[in-house]
DNA sequence: GCCAACGTTGGC
DNA sequence: GCCAACGTTGGC
């Protein structure tokens, strides 16, 4: 069984209109949703080799509290992703067709929420130990899994929006998860870490990686509020449309055409 | 909102 | 195939 890692964006986004928005809460209350809106190859051919049962790292992206959410697994393998010949939809590719798909995507059915919200500034804060000495308030993880950590794609390769989790760095993000033990730096309501442990995730959201934007029904903040604490909430003001990133895929299939960002110029 | 890092485009 | 210019990601 592999380990990934795949980001999310917590906040609203309007994108050709449409608020892509999709948070933890609404997947927790749809359980399992289709990882559509992917549009670069590299995070693609990634979920080409993700198998049903994989368990993935939820990520919270791009918004003021970034970090790890949630566990989800793979719960259906790679498949054509229908939102880039759908004209409507923010994430439309007009280059492809279904004659010969291009993007892929993947189900992910969500398994917990992190007990402990495990925010990228922690991770960093880990990766910073020059020794590998762990901090203190963390030291159960030990060298090992400060080494580990070190080595995240996350912590070296920030803009890959699925990425592969080794072993040890998806054991240590378990034991920091539900162990807790730092004072969260993120937090803004004075919320300690160790007592909650709700404290993780809120509402995630795809967006430069996954749109999710069909299934929204409406309220998703609501819904699970209960077991938000407010810390871990951002809000922060949609950002323009039209942002998401639209790699062309390198890999395999040949694209004839590709657009060109720079035509701007 | 700013802007650093990094991926991509596309001229040569 | 190199690499400069330019866009985008995404943390802060």
């Amino acid at each position: 069984m592999k380990h990934w890692l795949m980001k999310a964006e917590p906040e609203s986004r309007i994108v050709k209109g449409k608020d892509v928005k999709f948070s933890v809460d609404d997947f927790e209350s749809m359980k399992t949703t289709p990882w559509e809106g992917v549009r670069n190859a590299e995070a693609r051919n990634l979920m080409k080799e993700m198998q049903a049962g994989d368990r993935v790292l939820f990520y919270h992206s791009n918004c003021k509290n970034p970090g790890i959410a949630a566990f989800a697994e793979v719960s259906k393998e790679a498949y054509p992703d229908y939102t880039a010949w759908d004209s409507s939809h923010p994430y439309y590719d007009e280059k492809t067709d279904q004659e010969k798909p291009k993007w892929y995507m993947v189900d992910l059915t969500l398994k917990a929420r992190a007990e402990h919200f495990v925010s990228l500034a922690l991770l960093k804060r880990i990766a910073a130990s020059p020794s590998s000495e762990p901090p203190a308030d963390v030291e159960y993880i030990g060298e090992e899994g400060v080494k580990a950590i070190k080595e995240m794609a996350l912590i070296n390769r920030g803009r890959l929006s699925v990425q592969r989790v080794e072993d040890e760095a998806w054991s240590v993000i378990e034991k920091l998860a539900s162990t807790g033990g730092w004072e969260d730096e993120a937090v803004k309501k004075g919320k300690k870490s160790g007592s909650d442990k709700s404290n993780a995730v809120k509402k995630g959201q795809s967006s430069g990686m996954k749109a999710k934007t069909a299934t929204k029904n409406g309220g998703e903040d609501s819904g699970v509020a209960g077991d938000i604490p407010d810390e871990a909430r951002e809000d922060k003001p949609k950002k323009p449309a039209a942002k998401k990133r639209k790699a062309e895929d390198e890999t395999s299939e040949a694209q004839p055409l590709r657009r060109s960002t720079r035509t701007r110029k």
